[in-house]
DNA sequence: ATTGCTTCCTGAGCGC
DNA sequence: TGCGCTCAGGAAGCAA
């Protein structure tokens, strides 16, 4: 579900939220959601919050990583209230104050991975450039795709390429860009991947700034809803600015939107 | 090495 | 109302 600037601005939240609180208990309610991939005796407090792609990583003062990916419909949801269940609660982390962290997920594809800090995961390792980086250039994004015929679309989609970008934000970068999705990344110039890069940077950065887009069911950690969606230009649109019907297509059994008038195919 | 197809799971929305 | 079908901010795990 969400992108990097819904993770970022639950990440937000969380520094408001739960930096230094002791965790005294990680409850699992349905079984595949918390991974333990260290031996814990204690949990320790909360020395920070991070995020890389779309991961969320806490640190806390033992030397543990809580790494969560929330995939599809996962949410972290901070609750005051020890009673509180939300409806499709999968786990829980339990202060010592007795807030806690639920996480939240209808489709359970998310997970809560639990590692030693000196330690990573694959997935983690294999992740590419953070978009908003300055180590992300044009230069790396050619270097990067050099050999590769794969529909631009897909290239930015992919996470060990830049880390963070999914199914809406690569759809809005193209339309900025005026760049047909399905163009191979081998026929782009080094201005259209100047664009590119620009362009990620800038939706991105006023994503964040608007607290992240809500389509259906993403929520900030406060439970707070997002505004970015009053200025997608083609994700969820029927019709394009400029009164052209908007192309759904799929592309790696994604669905791709995109304006055939603004973002026309290269001859 | 790279690409593409299927799968995990639940719920919403649509047409009939 | 209700059934059945399609689709959903993701990515691992295969096969080709």
């Amino acid at each position: 579900m969400p992108e990097l600037p819904e993770v970022q601005t639950i990440v937000n939240g969380l520094k408001e939220n739960i930096i230094n609180k002791e965790i005294i208990e990680i409850i699992e309610y349905r079984d595949e959601t918390v991974f333990f991939h260290t031996d814990i005796e204690t949990y320790g407090k909360i020395l920070s919050v991070g995020r890389r792609g779309k991961y969320i990583i806490l640190q806390t003062t033992q030397q543990l990583k809580i790494v969560i990916h929330l995939r599809m419909t996962g949410k972290l949801i901070f609750e005051a209230n020890p009673e509180m269940k939300s409806s499709h609660t999968r786990a829980e982390i339990v202060f010592a104050d007795e807030t806690k962290l639920i996480f939240d997920d209808i489709r359970t594809f998310g997970k809560i991975e639990l590692i030693s800090s000196d330690e990573s995961l694959d997935a983690l390792d294999k992740l590419g450039k953070e978009p908003l980086s300055d180590a992300f250039d044009y230069q790396y994004l050619q270097i990067k795709t050099k050999g590769r015929k794969s529909p631009v679309k897909n290239i930015l989609m992919n996470q060990e390429i830049i880390a963070g970008l999914g199914n809406i934000y690569a759809a809005e970068i193209l339309f900025r860009c005026k760049i047909n999705p399905k163009t191979p990344i081998s026929q782009l110039s080094k201005n259209d991947f100047k664009k590119i890069v620009k362009q990620t940077k800038e939706v991105l950065q006023e994503a964040i700034l608007h607290n992240g887009t809500t389509i259906s069911d993403y929520r900030s950690v406060e439970d707070k809803t997002g505004e970015f969606q009053n200025f997608l230009n083609v994700y969820g649109k029927d019709y394009c600015n400029c009164g052209t019907k908007i192309e759904k297509i799929k592309q790696a059994g994604r669905t791709t939107f995109y304006c055939p008038e603004c973002q026309p195919e290269k001859l």
